[in-house]
DNA sequence: TTTTTAATTTAACCTTTGTAAAGTTATAAG
DNA sequence: CTTATAACTTTACAAAGGTTAAATTAAAAA
């Protein structure tokens, strides 16, 4: 049975096996093995595609980062939306990757200087736009622009990352669509607070 | 060599190493091995003392639990100052507890109803003493509590956990004393903004 | 068709790691 | 002083997991 031999797609369903899994469980805890069966391969043919575990997760990241299209970083024109806008494509494009960030935060994995430059330069982008709207008046100008965006992060992320703490808080799960809808409608009671 | 026998503190010299290493590792991260290294101690010890793997992480929380003194968690009469107040006790108490956090989020760690608890019981504490504040005409009627709550929690702890974020941002690392600074002002701008 | 190359599988290895079992030595009770 | 209990050490092992090597089979080239 099986179907007809094709590296392509051989490489790329170890791509998006491993990308799950790397998400899913870190640098670490993540299991060759568990990666060929989610790809429904032999193991072996991993290594017969990457040089190995670490390899692997650098041609992940790159390959994640170049299938995020850049097409979801158009901000909004008015600041006090910025928070819920990331907030929303945090949960409706990101998910997976945050928890991977989490594990990057914490665990030791291999470096990758590509995936890491990328994302340095999308959040100094965000950082960039809102000095700009800063100039333009529509941002307090004793509220730091880099700090703001880190206020961003913080708020988009955390709440969806700490599932026991913002369970433990609110009651509410990340996932539920009830809590999404309050702490967006709370991002922007906030927002509209501190950029007046 | 060697001191004399002393199971006391044989047991106290283990769970010190453990919670270093699940602080710092995690659970499925952290090492029989290694906190045995940590402990100056021979491996089996540690099953001498511990059933296991799984119990000795439990007693390592419980043990944790019981040594965090509540006196911590007296808040600032004015809610303007909680979020600074809450990430300078972070910072000077709570780092490597926060971490451990971090791995809870994310990795499979066995439950510890007790442990949980507790911090259910902090976290809802800090709601609580919102909701009064609000009663007292301190916070603005259309601010949920708890949404504030869970906001502090993510200003106070996500910078200082999200190393590379924080650094791809701002710039600085999160255990630099000047980010600090920095950051505390602005948590005391926003949140003058935002409970006025 | 023959040959060569590449995809895929089978088998095996070696290290790490959690844990068990048994042995040894100190301390305390009788 | 003897004996029992508990502290500590030594050995050993089985499972897990990353990696390599060799064998097989399909596809492409000649």
């Amino acid at each position: 049975m099986g179907e007809i031999r094709n590296a392509e797609r051989t490489r790329r369903k170890i791509l998006d096996a491993a990308r799950e899994e790397f998400f899913e469980k870190g640098y670490n805890g993540a299991r060759i093995e568990s990666i060929a069966k989610r790809a429904g391969l032999n193991k072996q043919l991993i290594y017969h595609y990457f040089k190995g575990k670490e390899h692997l997760i650098n041609e992940t990241i790159d390959d994640f980062a170049g299938s995020v299209s850049s097409g979801n970083f158009i901000l909004p024109a008015n600041p006090k939306h910025t928070a819920e806008f990331r907030f929303k494509v945090n949960v409706e494009h990101l998910m997976d990757f945050l928890k991977f960030t989490a594990w990057e935060a914490i665990d030791s994995i291999p470096e990758n200087s590509n995936g890491e430059e990328r994302r340095k330069l999308v959040l100094q982008s965000y950082v960039e736009d809102m000095r700009s709207k800063q100039d333009m008046g529509l941002v307090p100008k004793e509220l730091d622009p880099s700090l703001i965006t880190l206020m961003m992060s913080s708020l988009t992320i955390y709440p969806l990352l700490y599932e026991n703490v913002t369970r433990m808080i609110t009651g509410y799960k990340p996932e539920d669509p009830e809590f999404q809808e309050k702490w967006t409608d709370f991002l922007r009671l906030i927002s509209e607070r501190i950029f007046d």
